[in-house]
DNA sequence: GCGTGACCGGATTCGAAATCTGGTCACGCA
DNA sequence: TGCGTGACCAGATTTCGAATCCGGTCACGC
């Protein structure tokens, strides 16, 4: 079999295991029941995936990679993403519109079940990356001025982390006194980022242009380390 | 029996329950071991409190009335407390400091199993009157030029509970990337809450003292209140 | 030689019996 | 006489063995 169809036969079994993991929740969902929507026998899953688990993890591998992939797509696109105020506002948006990083990040164990520890094990390097990442990020932008110096780059790393976590969480936790639409909400964090840690609302175009480059570089790396990650997941 | 004396009784009883509660969970905890542990018969329990459940939530309205207390006097004793940042920097000391508030906020189901359940129900009125007092807050400190007015009321209540809630959470999700000091942590809240919404870092004594009545009003109904549902849940 | 589904055994679920515990109340002690 | 108590009851929970299910394999066949 040609590798790109055998390639696009892996999308498809990953695409019905999506389906299946947010209709019916981890435990429900069964390899049977993967290899029928995809079309295929029960062992053709085998061929592609070890186990029931690496599939399941790829799943959202797959959804976070995504959303690595759109986010320096943006920046590459408007550099002013950069900035931590606007990234995160792109990932609450993401967030709120992707099911499966909706039901990673708010550790839904109705739709993953037992995934939610295997797949944290899994991703504990990626996210020590994406940490790593974050901390890099702020510190070229301190080095550029568009980052204030009056918290250490420790505290803004912990600042943001909870910010940022505290708006995720906030989707499902009081769902009453968020506002209705989408880009509100998302507008809020953006101001509490901006005025938490940046230094100007709009800044010089000169600045941003000097900081991207390294901050793209940045993300790249992140990128292509979390389509790594779906790739590990797959038989040799 | 002298009331005063069967209100003693009341107390120990609830310090037993509390205790075990936090040892066992509340699964494991039983009425023979509270009432053992208060030195007192199973059906005197029942002479305070209608039911299990009853007693074990009062034993975290308890500690939520305690913590309004606290917080009350801490805007008495220093009315510059009146600002959100202030407020919620010493929520978050105290919330780290009480296990019970820890388990209450974290919806620790290990502790508090399906009490959970129970709690948010029964403690969905005073919540909806801490938001109003929020709000009232806001608008007051907004009226006298303490709070910023480039965000609505609603929005910035919005980011005060998202931001608290981050906080709150974080120190059970990422401890390893939080400041070991929780007054460093305390602080960092602190930051984030009066750049996102205040006007000054160290407002004008004069604003803060025409402010403050109408906001030690709120604070001193919302203790009243907590004070009440705890009462409320004993026998007529 | 790649794809398949019947098959195996460990994991999970089910259900009935056994145990535990919240809540009551008749008794007894002050 | 009345407050405090613990034996008692019924319903909830746990237990544990039987029954079922499903992840993973592999011999077969296209």
């Amino acid at each position: 079999m040609e590798p790109e169809e055998r390639t696009e036969r892996g999308e498809r079994i990953l695409d019905a295991a999506c389906e299946l993991l947010l209709a019916w929740g981890y435990r429900r969902v069964t390899t049977d029941e993967i290899a029928r929507r995809a079309n295929v026998g029960k062992g053709t899953v085998y061929l592609h995936w070890k186990t029931k688990d690496a599939l399941l993890l790829a799943v959202v591998l797959r959804a976070k990679s995504c959303d690595h992939a759109r986010q320096l797509a943006r920046i590459r696109a408007d550099h002013r993403n950069i900035l931590p105020s606007r990234l995160l506002r792109w990932a609450l948006l993401d967030f709120m519109e992707d099911p499966v990083l909706r039901a990673v990040y708010l550790d839904d164990s109705d739709v993953l079940g037992r995934l939610n520890d295997v797949a944290k094990k899994e991703m504990a390097d990626l996210v020590a990356e994406s940490v790593q990442t974050l901390r890099s990020q702020l510190t070229t932008l301190r080095a550029h001025g568009l980052v204030r110096e009056d918290l250490g780059v420790d505290q803004q790393m912990y600042a943001c982390m909870s910010i940022a976590g505290g708006f995720f969480q906030a989707e499902a936790l009081y769902p009453e006194y968020a506002p209705d639409r989408a880009e509100d909400r998302a507008d809020v964090l953006c101001h509490t980022v901006r005025t938490a840690l940046e230094t100007h609302a709009d800044p010089d175009p000169r600045l941003i242009a000097a900081a991207a480059p390294a901050i793209i570089a940045l993300y790249q790396r992140l990128e292509e380390l979390s389509r790594q990650e779906v790739r590990r997941q797959l038989r040799p």
